[in-house]
DNA sequence: AACGCGGGGGC
DNA sequence: GCCCCAGCGTT
């Protein structure tokens, strides 16, 4: 196939949206972007993304972060864990590059959270390094340009996609050829069975326009089913006004961060919430009950039953705290699970 | 290779 | 309300 680099370069330097990220790409500001851009959209990081680098401006100002004002200022964007090795790799480089990333594209693929693709982008992007940053954009571009009907999650798939990804960049503008594909994915080659191919630079080249499959395009695995499970959320507030919040073990699903007192598994009737409270040390009169809410994880759907409980001042049970309003606001993580909640507890 | 891990946008 | 968006670490 014709090289699609000056049709599409031409394209990117035209089209290419203004980024925070792109006016000043240093490596701190690529890895912060491109660890909150993985299963996020751009519009979705963004302020997140400000935000950040206004608290935490350098890399040793993150690996020196605390631990629960880093939780804080990754509130509501999911996946913890990227905050967390965002955290390990940063001290990390602390220690042994003094605090600037290395370009390098297999030290940058050591560092905890930084996988083929951020490695790639980081080399590619911000040294300019001629290897290749394939994300599920790039996957999607070439699975139409070559008509192949290839499984995009299977590993030997995208080891193949990668291999053509190459032949067509330049070693002097990989950066911008990496992003450009990317580019053309965000805003052209949509998926949703919507590409907008009349404007794409390479609807000329592209052979599943050509047979006329790009609404077939890419190929991936069938989802796995998600479990439902049912999940009982007490709001139990004291005298003063403040809610209990238990901290969630520091391993699996929402790793660390807090939220009211919960019963997963269970859907607990108000009689047996009011039981499980006085063996918790929490007696109190009556739970008023509160509407149902759901929450879909990507592989959990939580249906949750609510209730709200007074109860008078007592000290909290072990692993929990009683919260004040601005603590919840400030020091408190609580993930976006209980946003059908937020709003009773003051927030 | 399969699974665990959040949340938001489009329709 | 339902469908779709997907990198990285662990096992």
């Amino acid at each position: 196939m014709e090289n699609i680099a000056p049709a599409l370069l031409e394209w990117f330097y035209r089209n290419q949206r203004i980024l925070p990220f792109r006016t000043d790409p240093s490596p701190y500001h690529v890895w912060l972007s491109e660890i909150m851009l993985q299963q996020t959209r751009v519009s979705a990081a963004l302020p997140y993304y400000e935000r950040f680098l206004a608290a935490l401006p350098d890399i040793p100002a993150l690996a020196a972060c605390e631990e629960e004002k880093l939780h804080k200022l990754w509130e509501g964007l999911g996946y913890y864990s990227r905050v967390r090795n965002l955290q390990k790799a940063a001290r990390i480089v602390c220690e042994e590059y003094g605090g600037e990333l290395p370009a390098d594209y297999d030290a940058l693929r050591a560092l905890p959270g930084i996988g083929d693709y951020t490695a790639g982008a980081i080399a590619s992007i911000s040294f300019g390094l001629a290897v290749p940053a394939v994300d599920g954009n790039v996957l999607r571009v070439f699975s139409r340009l070559y008509n192949d009907s290839g499984i995009i999650t299977e590993p030997g798939v995208k080891k193949a996609f990668t291999a053509r990804v190459m032949e067509h960049q330049p070693p002097e503008k990989a950066g911008d050829y990496n992003q450009a594909l990317m580019e053309l994915g965000a805003l052209v080659c949509l998926p949703n069975g919507a590409p907008l191919c009349g404007q794409c630079p390479l609807a000329a080249l592209c052979a599943a326009r050509a047979a006329g499959t790009m609404l077939e395009l890419p190929r991936k695995a069938a989802p796995k089913a998600r479990r439902v499970e049912p999940v009982t959320v007490v709001l139990a507030e004291d005298a003063e006004g403040r809610f209990l919040l238990q901290q969630r073990p520091g391993k699996g699903l929402l790793a660390g961060l807090w939220q009211p007192l919960l019963w997963e598994g269970e859907a607990l009737s108000a009689g047996e919430v009011l039981a499980r409270l006085e063996e918790l040390g929490l007696g109190c009169a009556g739970a008023e009950a509160l509407p149902e809410a759901k929450h879909i994880f990507s592989h959990i759907e939580w249906r949750m039953k609510g209730y709200a409980v007074r109860v008078g001042t007592v000290y909290a049970p072990a692993g929990c705290v009683w919260a004040s309003r601005e603590q919840m606001q400030d020091e408190y993580t609580l993930p976006g699970a209980f946003k059908a909640y937020r709003k009773r507890m003051g927030l």
